[in-house]
DNA sequence: CCAGATGCGGCATTACATCA
DNA sequence: ATGATGTAATGCCGCATCTG
């Protein structure tokens, strides 16, 4: 597999904790999030609609045009293992007829067609059937000619269809070629969706099944949601961290505070504030905010600062979430403020 | 307008390949 | 040999769209 798990187009900016919270340097940034900007693996989205705006530029260039492959870290690795790969060319097949006319006319491998009972088929034979796995036979006659280089140390069993996986039933599973992988990757890195053209013109560049292609696309989008989790797992923990610690210093506070209690000295100490401010909101009236908090006695004069201080802007009230909040959540709603296009 | 068919993605799960 | 891990593949479901 040439795509680290680094690789999965995620992105993530966790702030760290409070005391490095200044430094500009504090940021921990991890990319996990997909280049495009109509994804969100938070969200579910109308995927017809998402991919068929890249209909057109499918499929995606390998050369290093495309914005989006020029972003990406591995993209320059990747693309090198292109050279030769023209994405326009479709591979020519024995027959020289296209995929479409093939459709109708060779039957898949393991299509359950021939036994269905009429009626209502499973979704997955559905698919075989509507994905036009018939194409397989054709792609299965063109493993000599396909473009990606095949490791041929395995080559019945990195994803090219070879007679002996049919007909069986059972389930084989085939190991991708690390070519054949970087290019499903760098044409997820474009759009995570495929529509049926692009599945189809993919497949028959790689020398795959259109439902391999679609599976591949499927895990994949998985994956970076699986990733995507683990990164809102981490942050929610953060923030339960934060909450905890915060907790645990107010309630200690209060023990101080009911240990002053109970001695008469509390109260002759306390001086009274020689300006009163009130905040203009709610009308509550609070000491001055310029007395320096230093003791327990002072925090307690000063949380009404603090209370009151939520009005100002610029204030300094305790937000739990702040020291934990990933830049990534405000990514996480792009889709819904971003029109799709 | 409506019911059924179709197509697709999400999700949970299984099964297999690979590696330490 | 074996358990852990990664991932291709399967099955089912929900939703949107199409069609008669």
């Amino acid at each position: 597999m040439v795509v680290e798990k680094e690789d999965l187009g995620l992105s993530l900016s966790l702030r760290r904790f409070p005391e490095e919270i200044n430094r500009p340097s504090s940021l921990l940034q991890l990319n996990l999030m997909p280049p495009s900007s109509s994804f969100s693996t938070s969200l579910p989205f109308n995927a017809h609609k998402a991919s068929s705006n890249w209909i057109h530029n499918f499929p995606p260039s390998l050369g290093g045009e495309s914005e989006a492959s020029r972003v990406v870290a591995a993209g320059a690795e990747t693309r090198s293992l292109f050279k030769g790969i023209d994405v326009n060319q479709i591979p020519s097949s024995p027959t020289g007829d296209c995929c479409e006319e093939e459709v109708g006319g060779v039957s898949s491998p393991n299509s359950t067609i021939s036994s269905l009972s009429g009626t209502k088929r499973n979704s997955s034979e559905r698919r075989d059937i509507n994905n036009n796995d018939q194409l397989v036979a054709l792609n299965n006659n063109i493993n000599g000619d396909h473009e990606v280089e095949i490791d041929d140390r395995t080559t019945s069993s990195h994803g090219i269809i070879s007679d002996e996986d049919d007909g069986d039933g059972s389930r084989k599973k085939l190991r991708l070629s690390k070519d054949q992988s970087a290019v499903l990757e760098d044409s997820f890195k474009e759009h995570n969706t495929l529509n049926p053209k692009q599945k189809l013109a993919l497949a028959k560049r790689l020398g795959l099944r259109p439902r391999q292609v679609e599976v591949w696309f499927q895990n994949r989008r998985a994956r970076t949601k699986l990733k995507q989790t683990e990164v809102d797992c981490e942050f929610l923990k953060r923030c339960c961290e934060n909450l905890t610690e915060e907790n645990r210093r107010l309630q200690k506070e209060v023990q101080e505070l009911r240990a002053l209690k109970l001695s008469p000295q509390f109260y002759m100490q306390m001086t009274p504030p020689t300006t009163l401010t009130m905040c203009p909101s709610c009308e509550r009236v609070g000491p001055p905010s310029s007395i320096p908090s230093t003791t327990t006695i002072d925090r307690v004069r000063s949380r009404q600062v603090t209370a009151t201080a939520h009005h100002r802007p610029g204030a300094a009230a305790f937000d739990p979430w702040a020291s934990a909040r990933p830049i990534i959540t405000h990514r996480m709603f792009d889709g819904l403020l971003q029109p799709r296009s």
